[in-house]
DNA sequence: ACTTGGCACTCGCCGTGGCCGAGTGCCAGA
DNA sequence: TCTGGCACTCGGCCACGGCGAGTGCCAAGT
């Protein structure tokens, strides 16, 4: 009883700040959410949730703001996910048909995502690992120097350039084309490079050190390569909330020019129909301590292809862009599991 | 001769801001700049060159700072072009030597080019319009939907989806290929949709109504989509003018995230060997009035592959500036050429 | 045991006013 | 044409003081 309206309390504070952005008092408090007690009561809660650290004032005689402690309780505890309207899953669903191929499905997550939420937006792409082998292109490009090209069961392909020790022609190109065909087709992508080394036997005995170890390496770097590809968008969004973060704004716009970074943020959350939040500290990289990330996987099944979600100061509608983040990371699923 | 002073007058205004980003006055000038004359005279030339429209007060009792048309002149007729150190070329040559292909080429020469300048970077995609086609794979994967692939001179791959109205086999995808690279193979891109148009002819009728108006409209595309793709890099920097932009910060981050609006500022230059520098509203972009854009076109010979250059303050080391981009500009030029 | 109104206290914000100094414009003399 | 001198302007900085939001505590009420 006691317990509950304090949490209440906190809750209100959180709401309140998101809006404002400036320290919530009692008095405010008490008129603004009917809590049907009054400001003095407000204030001893308040005082309360302070105690235990969910809650913090700025400097002596201002009104409290929400700890990283807090948002997370809130988060946890006090706030489910707004569910999106109609017209607005219309309209992501739509936005995102439009899409030609693969690269420009990522490319409009990513801007929808940002725009819907008014934050960053990272999309990593689509991991392809799970992928299958289509079909595989061998083609000459010079006296040492081969393209192998990879066509996947989703339409996606991936090309890598390899400098051969040995001299190569058309011929061995053709050769080369049809055993991979031959072995590889239908084989998903995180396996085939071990079917190639297998494959060895097989080929030439001239071929062998050139070709089986080299296709085996593009391979696999393939599949690496893929999974820590990642699209950005929105990064004037940051501007907005200029107050929270002031100087800060540099380091966390070089911290999100890495890769290595957003991969930390968004490879991690690769179940797909959980919201994961990490508040501030959370979220492990110093320049976003300042920061909350809400991210997730999408893909169909269990199995996640990617991961997806955005960035934000700590003072952020919660319910709100988890939903969006859900709803986004839902139709970029099914999309690509359509293909 | 009092021409000559008043310009030199003009030259150490311009580089004292840009070194110190405050407004300088007359005495400053005279100490700083071996001009040899006093103070006094230095403010009847400085009172002259804000006459003209050269220099400005941003307050009565302040220095004086460039405007617009002042940097315009030194551009134009101050400042040669500073010549890198060899160290700096080499380091420049190795870092883009590591690519592994041609995405690699361009995310590290905007890297690259950020870094350098430490200042927002852009480098749009090589235009494919003049690559010439090497093969044409095509592949079915589904019942009414193709793949086509296509391989250029340069290594590039590109490829497309295309749903068909009529159904397709593997049959008559190989008869495609067959076909595509008997009459395309050595065509250059520009001219290949017109080469499929007038292959209709030849292929059977039952294919044509489909398949050459589509292969022909995918060609096109890909050209117009490959050259209006660019990336970026180094928007952290934009924070470390904050004097210079303050509260504009938002939209220029806001224009620099619009493709179309980058085009405009990297796309038109497109000569190679020469470095174009638009300075505040030249950039004819509302939210860059307070900004410069230093470019230049890339590629082998006199036809650019496509542009690059990086936006910044127009408080801007321009000589080094526009050094470092025309550096990298020719080592990309010739990294692709190489191909 | 909680809640409530009252009250004194704290402290950041903001507008005022005065001082300082950099920088200017002008002028008379070299 | 250049130079030194001189009066003037005005933004930046700081110290001061009033205002008000918000707090903590306490004693009284339910």
């Amino acid at each position: 009883m006691l317990e509950d309206r304090r949490l209440e309390v906190l809750r209100a504070i959180v709401e309140d700040f998101v809006l404002s952005n400036e320290p919530v008092g009692s008095k405010a408090l008490a008129e603004r959410h009917s809590l049907g007690v009054s400001p003095a009561t407000v204030r001893n809660d308040m005082s309360a949730l302070e105690e235990e650290g969910y809650i913090t004032q700025p400097h002596t005689s201002a009104g409290r703001i929400p700890t990283d402690k807090g948002y997370r309780l809130f988060v946890d505890r006090l706030s489910g996910v707004k569910p999106l309207s109609r017209a607005e899953r219309r309209a992501i669903q739509s936005f995102l048909e439009g899409a030609v191929d693969l690269d420009d499905v990522v490319r409009r997550s990513v801007r929808l995502l940002a725009q819907l939420t008014r934050q960053v937006a990272v999309v990593q792409y689509p991991s392809l690992s799970s992928s299958s082998v289509r079909h595989i292109e061998v083609v000459t490009l010079g006296p040492r120097r081969l393209l192998m090209v990879i066509i996947t069961d989703t339409g996606r392909v991936e090309q890598r350039i390899i400098d051969s020790l040995t001299p190569v022609d058309d011929e061995i190109a053709s050769e080369l084309r049809l055993t991979l065909n031959r072995d590889l087709v239908g084989q998903r992508l995180a396996e085939a490079s071990d079917v190639v080394i297998a494959l060895s036997d097989r080929t030439r005995p001239e071929l062998r050190p050139c070709v089986t170890t080299m296709t085996g390496a593009v391979l696999e770097a393939l599949v690496e390569r893929q999974e820590e590809r990642v699209a950005m968008a929105g990064t004037a969004n940051l501007t907005r909330a200029t107050v929270d973060f002031a100087d800060s704004l540099r380091s966390i716009l070089e911290a999100l020019e890495e890769q290595v970074v957003l991969m930390k943020l968004i490879g991690s959350a690769r179940e797909t129909g959980t919201v994961t939040v990490r508040i501030g500290r959370e979220t492990d990289v110093d320049a976003l301590r300042s920061t909350a990330v809400v991210a997730t996987g999408y893909g169909r099944g269990p199995f996640a292809l990617g991961g997806m979600g955005v960035v934000g100061p700590m003072r952020m509608d919660y319910p709100w862009t988890m939903a969006a983040v859900r709803a986004v990371a839902k139709y970029v699923g099914e999309l690509l599991g359509a293909d």
